[in-house]
DNA sequence: CTGAAAGCGCTTACAG
DNA sequence: CTGAAAGCGCTTACAG
């Protein structure tokens, strides 16, 4: 048969795309039904609009999204600001964003605004005039903002490891609950000396996580030795002074070290096998962030705690949705719970 | 002066963007003459234009590119495709195709559609629908297709890192230019026995570098003792397992090990380093990748190959551009230069 | 020099 | 049960 009609038709790039108008004229109907048949709207004969869909699907129709958003004053589209595109931080939440967004239709323009205030007006400016539903600010640091103003842009806003404006909802990893599930872990483990090895003090999350290790310790009944609380760089190489300093000089040595991130783990495994100390049975290690490529090929592999970026990143996307519904939405700062992820850096169970 | 227009005005999320027409009626003129006012299209007094323009910026007016979009048939939108959103290939590529578009008004979709068929489907349909003027398919390797369909879609489209339609333009790194680089600089170094450690020979790029390392050895009269090549996993383990062979058995052992990623290197330098052989100065070693994070902790920081992953995502954005703008491009693929960074690991100049 | 009209591709009351 | 009309927010010939 010629002239059957297959999906292969038309692969030059220059053609226009068929509209509705070619639909309802080959299905010899108005557009108004022709809409009504494929949007399952109004009240025809179920012949009609079988045969109208049938001659859409036959002519690969597909409504211009476009046109539609500007009927329905809804682009589903979001923006998603960040300043972390080399990083690891933003990428497991973007994911997770995307995900939440794609089954609602809605898709992410990606901006990258790096610290330049000038790439963040641009991209500011860009998904305004393209009428984005909503934007999402993502970052590295709660306590530190994006080089952008996002208030008063009457769109809805949601802000993720970055520091929101007043009034507005924010999402965060829980450093504190984190950071406890780490210290609780090595005391069940029966680690009776646990230092603290973190990064700057310029950092929120160090003082948070600081906190909740003092915290627990003290619950517990344990001290805190003179210099078992060391901070500097978030580097694998201060992992390795730390434990120059830990293990070098005379008093207490720890039992247990809880790291503030997976790097600096990663230095402080390294530094205490070059010393002879076995990890973990003379020492314990825990890390945080779960940075997989890290955790997985540190000798023995990393236990770390998680922040859960992915299922963060969820959690933002679907409450953007909420918003952009017009759903009413309590705002304030979510913490989201961390969770530990076990390998082999921290010992076995006593009874293990 | 009650009244003055400030920028702070409406910040009710509520309100209605204000349009054209808006304008138009507060200047006392029609919306046809207030568009061609702020288009600098049409002829008019100066007076006027001003006058419209003034009373645009006061009323805040932001044109809806929606609208404009309809009626150009050009949305300034693109999809980005991608399967690597965790890992670190992509980002630097997805950041200079973002860079070279956010210039040019055109925002980016980031579509993750990992392995899955279903979300490249969902994800193809909502860029189709939303009138993308492009699409760049992404991915980690040339030797492997996304899991979408793109041919015959109408819309311009540009691969970089994945399996390319056949008459399609493909952007790559020029993977047996970058290992010449690494092997030549080996060899200008004074270095004679260069073994090369390398990943999976599943993958396209191991073949590639191998025998640019081959070929460079031959040129220089410089043979391949036995054992001297060796393909396993792109992981920091396999590069200690390497290393153990290399200088575990009797035989020739290597004066420098070019690597096929920052990960084996780094394994390689540790193990070096454990079995009490100096790096640079016993072996020297190459990575690949310029891993920063990888590349910048390694003890001593590593010499890598660099693929310029960033300049070749703004090169796959420009082109984009330029078919979306209708210009004629060569198919093919176009593999793009690699730089040698060089750190500590490699060895300094004889006559350094 | 300025405006009325048509139209981008769709949807939604409202008639018939 | 189906269609004509109005309109989303803009731009662009075309009149005057």
């Amino acid at each position: 048969m010629t002239g059957s009609a297959d999906s292969g038709e038309g692969r030059l790039p220059a053609r226009r795309p068929v509209t509705l108008r070619d639909v309802a004229e080959a299905a010899g109907v108005s557009v108004a039904t022709a809409s009504k048949a494929l949007n399952d709207q109004g009240r025809m004969t179920a012949e009609t609009r079988t045969r109208i869909r049938e001659v859409a699907r036959r002519l690969g129709f597909r409504p211009n999204g476009l046109a539609q958003s500007l009927l329905r004053r809804r682009s589903f589209t979001v923006g998603l600001l960040t300043n972390d595109t080399y990083g690891r931080f933003s990428l497991p939440v973007m994911a997770g964003i995307s995900e939440a967004l794609v089954d609602a239709g809605v898709s992410v323009f990606l901006c990258n605004v790096e610290d330049d205030p000038r790439l963040g007006q641009l991209h500011v400016e860009a998904m305004l005039e393209k009428r984005v539903d909503g934007i999402i600010a993502s970052g590295k640091r709660l306590d530190r903002h994006l080089p952008v103003t996002l208030a008063g842009l009457g769109v809805p806003i949601i802000y993720a490891f970055t520091e929101p404006d007043p009034g507005s909802i924010a999402f965060v990893s829980d450093d504190a609950q984190g950071a406890r599930l780490a210290v609780e872990h090595f005391v069940a483990l029966g680690r009776r000396r646990i230092a603290h090895v973190t990064g700057p003090e310029s950092f929120m999350v160090v003082h948070q996580r600081a906190a909740a290790w003092r915290a627990v310790l003290a619950e517990h009944g344990l001290g805190v030795p003179d210099g078992f609380y060391m901070s500097g760089r978030w580097s694998e190489r201060f992992g390795h002074e730390a434990v120059a300093q830990l293990f070098g000089g005379p008093g207490e040595k720890p039992d247990a070290i809880f790291c503030g991130n997976d790097q600096l783990a990663r230095g402080v495994v390294d530094a205490l096998r070059e010393r002879g100390l076995a990890v973990p049975d003379d020492v314990g290690v825990i890390g945080f962030d779960n940075w997989e490529i890290v955790a997985a090929e540190t000798r023995p592999p990393l236990t770390s705690v998680d922040m859960n970026l992915s299922a963060l990143g969820r959690e933002a996307g679907l409450t953007l949705l909420s918003l952009v519904d017009g759903k009413a939405v309590e705002p304030g700062i979510r913490k989201l719970p961390c969770r530990l992820v076990v390998r082999q850096s921290c010992g076995r169970p006593p009874d293990g």
